[in-house]
RNA sequence: GGUGGGGUGGCGGAGCGGUUGAACGCGCCGGUCUUGAAAACCGGUAUACCCUUCGGGGUAUCGCGGGUUCGAAUCCCGCCCCCACCGCCA
């Protein structure tokens, strides 16, 4: 959520924040029901406050007058009785006034909500503007010494390559057929080996991210109430992206949602708490299951392994102080642990910075990792795909946008609250990294070699196949 | 799933429907005393929003929401959460 004062006082940094993320939210609309709900109040605060003056001056006294009512006679009950009802009926009037505004403010309230919730986070200047996807600009890029992604993947490895799909069937790692038929499109079973190197790769990569750099190793909930995924900026934009646990139509107080990351649950611990400055920056890791319902995915990537709705993950999160410098250097860090995890694997990268179209409501700075898969991208006239980045990591910088709806907050050196600021970058999430791992470790013979750092976590194994 | 008990400030714990934002204790911060520390004593210790002539003023908040009332921490209803025991169970 962003900082109403601030939209007041610079609503055009927001408008153009907007439009630069391709987003749309009625800015003017909001401003108006906040002036609106703003001078409701006001009026309404004045009047309780003069209630609250009445009530103390003349309240004891109705007390009082009530008590002798029990005792009094009945020649004296008319008097008391029309001196009850004078006291009562300024106080009387103020109460059925300050219910009219009550209606009135109940009535603008949600609407204003709503359309707050929806207002994104200004991209930081220095993100470039962009129209869509093809707008990223590329960063960086690291190859291990044994392949080089300018040439073709025969010029590499002497051979043409099976995609990630082909493998996984010929070396029985995966079975489709079953998992759809237990839980429809876009799911897989691994299978064996497949099983093996998944649990070794998520492994590997937490034990990396908590061991090697210092993160708490974490559990979470992955079925959250609804405040949690609004708290974290995933709703209500993202609302139907999420699998959606129906509870009421059970008769439960609250519905449940499904997270699509193990950011949530991370980020949702500290909601409403107000946490000392030493405690920060708190750094997270957890591994969890991932569920996402790819609406508006429909016909893309519906093969193999790289769009599907249930998967595991590793995620890193980083709250820390409301400090831009701070934040930015965490940022740089999560990105360089990410990096030395794909080095680790010898997998091919590119840091890819999203332009402003790319991001999403919550983030002001969105880094993309991606590794090379050699069976996406173009297909030659002899039917060999030439290979091309897929998104494999995404690295985001929030600053408060995320810990103001969650009301997670700090006490800062003058003792004043403070919104903290959050981070949060994949470690490593399967299955899809397991496409680069299996098609850039294949071999001729369509064995794929075990990557060294995993191979303790495989038994010792040097290869599948 | 059943039965019963309970949710009050950082914590513990009071609170006949009317100066109760909330006694008291602990903790924390500041001060006095002390060579220093402890003890003792004194003072201060919530959050959010609105207004401000920047001195301050106002409103809301006792799990959450609604209701009764001139007035609710206190009464009524719904929900959430916690605890105990029973049943079921990975």
């Amino acid at each position: 959520m962003i900082d109403l004062k601030q939209l007041r006082e610079n609503p055009d940094r927001f408008r153009k924040g907007a439009k630069a993320k391709k987003i749309e939210v009625d800015i003017d609309a909001l401003l108006a029901l906040d002036s609106r709900k703003r001078a409701l109040m006001a009026e309404q605060e004045s009047k309780r406050a003069e209630q609250n003056k009445i009530s103390k001056e003349i309240g004891p006294q109705i007390g009082k007058l009530k008590g002798s009512l029990k005792k009094a006679s009945d020649t004296e009950r008319p008097g008391v009785e029309a001196e009850i009802k004078t006291l009562e009926e300024k106080p009387s009037r103020l109460k059925t006034e300050i219910q009219g505004l009550d209606q009135q403010i109940a009535e603008i309230d949600p609407r204003l909500n709503e359309l707050l919730l929806k207002v994104p986070l200004p991209p930081d200047p220095d993100v470039p503007a962009g129209e869509s996807e093809a707008d990223n600009v590329e960063l960086r890029t690291w190859n291990p010494d044994w392949f080089d992604p300018k040439k073709s993947f025969r010029e590499n490895k002497g051979f043409d390559p099976k995609s990630h799909i082909d493998l996984i069937r010929d070396l029985k790692l995966v079975d489709f057929e079953r998992a759809v038929k237990i839980a429809g499109a876009r799911h897989y079973v691994f299978t064996g080996d497949g099983m093996r190197l998944q649990q070794a790769v998520l492994r590997f990569a937490f034990d990396f991210v908590t061991n090697e750099h210092g993160f708490t190793p974490m559990s979470v909930p992955v079925i959250v109430r609804e405040e949690c995924m609004v708290g974290t900026g995933f709703f209500p934009t993202g609302r139907d992206q999420a699998y959606h646990i129906a509870e009421t139509a059970r008769g439960a107080g609250h519905d449940l949602f499904l997270t699509g990351t193990g950011e949530v649950g991370l980020m949702g611990l500290h909601a409403d708490e107000i946490l000392d400055a030493d405690q920060l920056p708190l750094q997270y890791a957890t591994v969890s299951t991932c569920f996402r319902r790819e609406a508006g995915a429909a016909g893309k990537d519906t093969a193999g392994l790289y769009r599907v709705h249930q998967f595991d993950k590793v995620e890193q999160v980083v709250i820390c102080k409301a400090d831009e410098a701070e934040s930015r250097a965490w940022h740089q860090k999560m990105i360089g642990i990410v990096e030395e995890l794909m080095q680790k694997l010898e997998l091919p990268y590119r840091l890819l910075q999203c332009c402003t179209a790319d991001l999403g409501p919550k983030n002001a700075d969105m880094i993309d990792i991606e590794g090379w898969m050699p069976s996406r991208g173009e297909v030659d006239a002899d039917g060999i795909s030439q290979g091309a980045y897929g998104e494999t990591h995404s690295a985001s910088r929030l600053y408060d946008y995320q810990c103001r709806r969650l009301n997670l907050r700090y006490r800062g050196e003058n003792g004043k609250t403070v919104f903290c600021h959050s981070l949060n970058n994949t470690v490593a999430a399967t299955p899809r990294i397991l496409i680069p791992i299996l098609e850039m470790y294949q071999n001729e013979d369509g064995s794929v070699t075990v990557p060294e750092v995993l191979r303790a976590y495989m038994g010792g194994r040097e290869s599948i196949g």
